[in-house]
DNA sequence: GCAATCTCTAGTAGAATAGTAGGAATTGAG
DNA sequence: CTCAATTCCTACTATTCTACTAGAGATTGC
């Protein structure tokens, strides 16, 4: 019941991309490198979010990839799910199960615990987040 | 993402365990009949159950398992957590994480509105929904 | 042309999942 | 004491998933 490293990878990628703003396309090995995700793991999951309509890219010199729309329009959920299929707490519907069990409904109140954070986390939100506690360092390191 | 499907079968398990509710054991083959699970699978996840302090058994003719403690003192993330291991979204600490990463925090407010939902789910809770379930059903079956 | 980049197809070692098999130990009844 | 019913314990296994890697092809900028 945790997330995969694809997963984390994919999120962090996204976050590059996102933290990044400009229009200039990204590389790669940067991603890579800033990130500290294995090179040829990442073309993988790039070219699965490009798939799903997230990213865009651009080859050659000076190639690289970009975010599809705006950051405050792709949620941490979206990506997950991209990345990882099915963003769900139990497979549903459960076959063989007893009749009247309460399970399925408890998993519905998971699914939408998880949703609560999940589909309402933007990665604009994520870069806010990024820079208050970028700040906060630079602050206390000035004193 | 999801729960495995051991975890599903330790939560029929013990709820069928907490249904019961007398202190007679209930047989392997019992629970295995009405929740659907395979026999000898749940053997294994009964037996780990017990090394987690959830179940008591006793062997020989009318042998069986019984809950350890009141149903109401046992709750979905317990048996998840027991059977699955650590239950948390991301495997944290995340090794070569780059510096200032909104992400461990967000994996936090995930943890936290998943616990939200297993920790405060007894057994004795998912015994009430049955029950109510099972009473609506039969008022429609007799009108 | 050519160097830098993305793109696409394949493969792969190791771990996890979802079980199964078979017998040993314990208990209750007669 | 014996026997049948049950849990307990060790080991095995097929299949799938995870986290990658290799290498060649396609595209772009200069």
């Amino acid at each position: 019941m945790d997330v995969s490293v694809k997963g984390e990878y994919a999120l962090r990628a996204v976050f590059e991309l996102s933290r990044h703003g400009k229009p200039e396309p990204v590389k790669i090995a940067r991603i890579a490198e800033s990130q500290r995700i294995p090179r040829k793991f990442l073309e993988m999951i790039l070219s699965q979010l490009k798939n799903g309509g997230f990213l865009g890219s651009r080859r050659g010199a000076d190639g690289g990839y970009f975010l599809a729309r705006p950051a405050d329009q792709i949620t941490v959920g979206d990506i997950l799910r991209q990345v990882d299929g099915a963003f769900q707490a139990s497979k549903r519907p459960f076959e063989d199960e007893p009749p009247d069990s309460p399970l399925p409904e408890m998993w519905d109140r998971v699914e939408r615990a998880l949703s609560c954070v999940v589909d309402r986390t933007t990665f604009a939100d994520l870069v806010e987040r990024w820079k208050q506690k970028r700040d906060r360092r630079v602050m206390n390191w000035q004193i």
